[in-house]
DNA sequence: CCACTATTGGCACCGAGTGTCGAAACACGA
DNA sequence: TCGTGTTTCGACACTCGGTGCCAATAGTGG
């Protein structure tokens, strides 16, 4: 089917490698895509039929994770609280594969401290958030554009993002415990006075 | 003091009035630098001394409004909790000019639902955010890079989107009634009295 | 009238991103 | 074996945002 025509010389994973290996060494805002381009051996219009844009490399194929979070989600029973099982969809969905290439320490380090993508990343946040909106709407009968729907999935994000701030700091930190804990000090905090 | 030299030509406001009229025309991506410093009649370098990029433009002087908002939260009582004390500093600091030019609606509706701008806008709800971790953590005697203030402060960001995204899609909707429900919404959401 | 000073604007340059188009490299059928 | 169709590749030219540099400008004050 798709084996007419003429072959691939590279694929997203080759990009990427490449790619991290030249972050490393020079930085992401050092590294121009003409020295990706080389890296990978291929020309820099090529570069830009594999991912959109710069910013996208350090993503890989994030969109195709959407899936799976989404079927996390529609397995949750449905007698559980809804945030409670948001909050275990959310940490389900961030227990990464520790043999990842690249690491996933090091790709989060990449989008969560470089400016640059620290900005372009909610352009990514927002299709995972479309998904929690979609799942409170659907467990609460409501649209999924409406105040609630739309709360739940920036503050889902919102934990998400302070979890992994504080597990970045700690090499030795457990992902998945400081999600849990960034969920039960939000509601200690809201239960003071 | 500041009199000696070249007198300046512009300011900030004429950059951003311009700039303002050509968006609405054109549309952000579709203004370029060059038509903004034609309209305001100086040359682009100049653009670049007054806004750090085009993506400040519609951001105009937030920074300034920040020592504002550590005002307001160190004006609430200490006998209020904390989670309320922030809450009501946030709905207070978004207490907008009703007469303000360019109106605040316009502004906001460019800087939420411009992608570049939803992307670049992170790196300024930053300073943001930290103000209101400074204040959790100087009233719970933490430190401000903390889990708690960091999820505080993301979580207040999370509903102040959630709030706005209402308001951007109700003409007449009150902005510091939505924030109010979003904040009462999550309180819902997660079960607490 | 002469420094001094701060802003301005032009120029050259870089890097990301896009549109276009011909060439390369394969599979397949004649 | 030789086209033919198909798909990817890569080069080129171009746009636009952003930066470094520097001379010119237009004021103030002695």
């Amino acid at each position: 089917m798709s084996s007419r025509g003429r072959p691939v010389v590279t694929s997203h994973a080759d990009i990427e490698r490449a790619a991290f290996r030249l972050f490393a060494e020079r930085g992401f805002e050092g590294t121009t895509l003409d020295a990706i381009a080389e890296a990978v051996g291929v020309g820099r219009r090529t570069l830009f039929r594999y991912f959109d844009s710069k910013n996208d490399i350090p993503w890989g194929q994030f969109d195709r994770t959407l899936d799976g979070f989404r079927s996390i989600l529609a397995g949750m029973p449905d007698d559980l609280p809804v945030w409670e099982a948001v909050h275990r969809g959310v940490v389900e969905f961030n227990r990464f594969d520790p043999e990842a290439d690249p690491p996933h320490r090091e790709r989060m380090e990449l989008l969560l401290r470089t400016p640059a993508l620290q900005a372009h990343s909610v352009l990514r946040y927002a299709d995972w958030r479309q998904v929690i909106a979609e799942y409170v709407a659907q467990r609460l009968e409501l649209r999924p554009d409406g105040l609630l729907p739309e709360t739940v999935s920036q503050v889902s994000l919102a934990l998400a993002l302070s979890g992994y701030q504080l597990w970045l700091a700690d090499e030795e930190a457990s992902l998945t415990d400081l999600l849990e804990e960034a969920m039960s000090s939000l509601r200690e905090y809201l239960e003071l006075g």
